[in-house]
DNA sequence: AACATCAACTACAACGTTACAGTTGGCACG
DNA sequence: CGTGCCAACTGTAACGTTGTAGTTGATGTT
């Protein structure tokens, strides 16, 4: 068999200096036992060697991979991107190495993926799961180890399991705040279907329509080409809405070009409203009004979340909601009539 | 310590069933050696007690991983996302999962990624190297696993090294001859400096621009900053181009901006041709018109390269460039004058 | 001077798996 | 009926690392 790293082994340094595997082991990971004068000496040796420790063997036997696994719903929305960026740039700074895997928005593939990564002794898991519970269960009958939801409705309050997500009612007070404010009665919750965070967000939406005294319409087909027919057909009627809010900005385009299709034009017939605040959504013509969430700074604390629990440190705040941004721009404007 | 999985081992099978580990081994990796009948056997069992192998156990013994690294430039151009989308996909199918890391564009951080790879045993690896050469000859030092290099200029010919990416020349011919072909003369190439596929679009550009008798235009700075208020520089210039050519789309949306900045019009002043397609570039205002590259399949067939290999297959192309594609939307016109 | 103490090491086993050299028993063949 | 042969197993060692239980020799204490 070809050999993938043709470096010295442990023992081979050991060989060459004329000492134990152990004293070399105890040397290179700074544990007490061996003398400072030695631990010097090795650590010059393996630098000159190029020595790299063999992670398989370590793992089999210290049951600790050093790698952290990241399973997210599908990788088609760029703002996943950022999330995989701002976990792999945590993760990396502390010497774990990441683990991707897509449960393409099916929850039995999405049960095999954790379970693959299961016995690949992964240190810990963040999930942006399809199903909440399902997921989170699927884990804990393998492994006893950190979990952090990301971007999922909350659910469990336990302490064994974290959590982290932008402010999902903020995010919705934002949004119906700000076309409210223009003077828009009629709104709309384009919604993705599928998600454990859409019925939450469903009813967070429907609160706070109640709370402005407004009857609230949902549009959320089977699919998400559903969705899109049945949103051009709602802005086909005549008490059509002349607003409406998106789950993601991905689907805030389609609602672009459906009101192309019904022949309306935003944001004079239409008022769009977005979320995720993708790069390319302040170039669409016109610029789509957006809630922004930094997906990176959740990637980014989701890695140091896991790695925290890992070290056994106190984590502060285990549940987190990063405060979201309302984005004002051009797809928004008062109502026509 | 916590253990990651808590499930039977196969010397436990072994134990319930009353035989041996090694006929377990056998029996499960359908090696010959057993009958027929112990090999359903041992695999009812199995699966009974829910027995997932230890992967690290197995990478020690055999040296093999069952995991394929990917590398990429960085992860905020959206575009890199089809390519893992569809590198990780082909992967899993497989059996492998894959492990990804971020050069972020610094080629030291790009070496260590790479040894950091290199000693957790990755059975393959794909590249999209900042310097193609130096990117090789770190991981080839440590290892003589496959590796693929993606989107890298062409550099080696060598048949220990495979490579896929888009037919640059086509997508520089395609996007040439389209402006000339609407009337322009005076066409400029906006590039994203530090690239290795950088110099090699300007000397294409170069050859195409000569072919065509006309004067070419490189318009490249030190940093993608730079390269932007270069551009705005050269608009306000009396022989401004009438039409430009990006290194991708996230490039023209920089064009896009400059050229407001400069008081230009698209495709009205100016025509904006971009690279990659993204998925926002058709809602762009104009919608952009650009080189489509399909990276979902060069990461699907990446990671279907590396399989091969590893399985000891003869690769029919080991360098493959794949056919590219011009979309022509609303941001490229006749020139007004 | 006898003994405890301790730092600095060594020896050995183990993690879960697989390759390979043995071992067993049954059957065909001269 | 002994021999050879083969299928179907078993036993053992090894992959590279680390934790723990020794072992050594020097130092300090009474």
């Amino acid at each position: 068999m070809r050999r993938a790293s043709n470096g010295p082994t442990l023992k081979g340094l050991a060989a060459i200096m004329g000492i134990s595997p152990s004293a070399v082991s105890m040397a290179l990971n700074g544990r007490p036992g061996v003398s400072d004068e030695l631990r010097e000496r090795v650590r010059a040796v393996a630098a000159e060697h190029g020595y790299l420790p063999n992670f398989a063997a370590r793992a089999l036997r210290v049951e600790r991979s050093n790698m952290l696994g990241l399973i997210s719903r599908n990788l088609s929305n760029p703002g996943y991107l950022r999330l995989i960026d701002g976990f792999s740039g945590a993760a990396e700074e502390h010497g774990y190495q990441i683990l991707i895997g897509t449960s393409d928005l099916d929850s039995s593939r999405e049960a095999s993926m954790i379970r693959a990564m299961t016995n690949r002794q992964l240190d810990g898991l963040a999930i942006a799961p399809i199903e909440g519970e399902a997921a989170l269960a699927t884990w804990r009958a393998e492994s006893d180890r950190p979990v952090v939801l990301v971007n999922s409705a909350r659910s469990t309050k336990s302490s064994s399991v974290m959590s982290i997500r932008g402010d999902a009612s903020q995010a919705v007070r934002l949004a119906v705040d700000h076309l409210v404010g223009l003077g828009h009665r009629r709104i709309g919750l384009v919604t993705n279907p599928g998600l454990s965070s859409a019925s939450e967000r469903v009813s967070l939406f429907r609160r706070m329509m109640r709370a402005a005294g407004l009857r609230s319409r949902v549009i959320s087909g089977g699919s998400a080409g559903e969705t899109v027919k049945l949103t051009v057909r709602a802005l086909s009627r005549d008490d059509r809405p002349t607003a409406v809010i998106t789950d993601s900005d991905l689907l805030a385009h389609h609602v672009y070009d459906a009101a192309a299709e019904a022949g309306l034009r935003i944001p004079h017939d239409l008022s769009v409203v977005g979320h995720d605040d993708l790069p390319t959504s302040h170039l669409l013509g016109p610029a789509l009004t957006t809630i922004a969430v930094d997906r990176f700074e959740i990637g980014r604390q989701a890695a140091t979340m896991l790695i925290a629990a890992l070290n056994g440190d106190e984590i502060e705040r285990p549940h987190r909601e990063l405060p979201v941004e309302l984005k004002v721009r051009q797809s928004t404007a008062q109502p026509a009539e």
